[in-house]
DNA sequence: CCCTGATTCGC
DNA sequence: GCGAATCAGG
């Protein structure tokens, strides 16, 4: 490819209308941007008529939609979320850590400082959770707002709201 | 990371 | 004259 006189007026045109160099490279076609900007420079019309155009994804704002629905991250994942139901406990633990497998849920189930502390350990729902059918619907309990938090990540041992049956 | 123009320098 | 490479940024 050679800087034909028509090559060159369209390069010239489209550079003084502002295109940037790649967005001039491309309409030419098989030539770089490096290659505009030295011929720009070489025919010293560094100076453009027209500010360079800012690409429409570059120009675009955000539309009021997606910023005023979207929850900040502070929001949906606070440090400490206290309002759970307390979680019905009718199963008997089955398993001490110990005896849990690969496909045990891992439920709590009593106090750790008791010795009748242990593991649901009955087969998990799926092999993605760490429950059994039953806890892999009660784990999660939301009274309103927020984002379900699993009970036993929030220290269940100490959260007297959350692992009644602990304390 | 995407992009911008400016400059240099071997070809 | 040409443009890849590099620089200095947004």
């Amino acid at each position: 490819m050679d800087w034909s006189e028509e090559r060159t007026a369209t390069l010239k045109k489209l550079w003084l209308e502002g295109l940037s160099a790649s967005q001039v490279a491309r309409q030419l076609g098989g030539v770089s941007r490096s290659a505009v900007i030295g011929k720009v420079h070489r025919l010293g019309i560094t100076v453009r008529e027209t500010p360079v155009r800012q690409r429409a994804t570059t120009a675009r704002a955000p539309s009021r939609i997606s910023v005023r629905q979207r929850p900040s991250r502070d929001v949906a994942t606070p440090r400490v979320a206290p309002r759970y139901e307390r979680i019905e406990e009718d199963l008997l633990p089955t398993s001490g850590i110990l005896g849990l497998g690969a496909h045990s849920c891992r439920w709590p189930i009593g106090h750790p400082e008791n010795d009748d502390f242990g593991f649901c350990g009955r087969p998990k729902a799926s092999a993605r959770g760490s429950y059994c059918e039953q806890h892999s619907q009660g784990a999660f309990r939301r009274l309103s707002g927020g984002q379900a938090l699993e009970a036993w990540a929030l220290k269940g041992v100490k959260e007297k709201r959350i692992q009644p049956r602990l304390v």
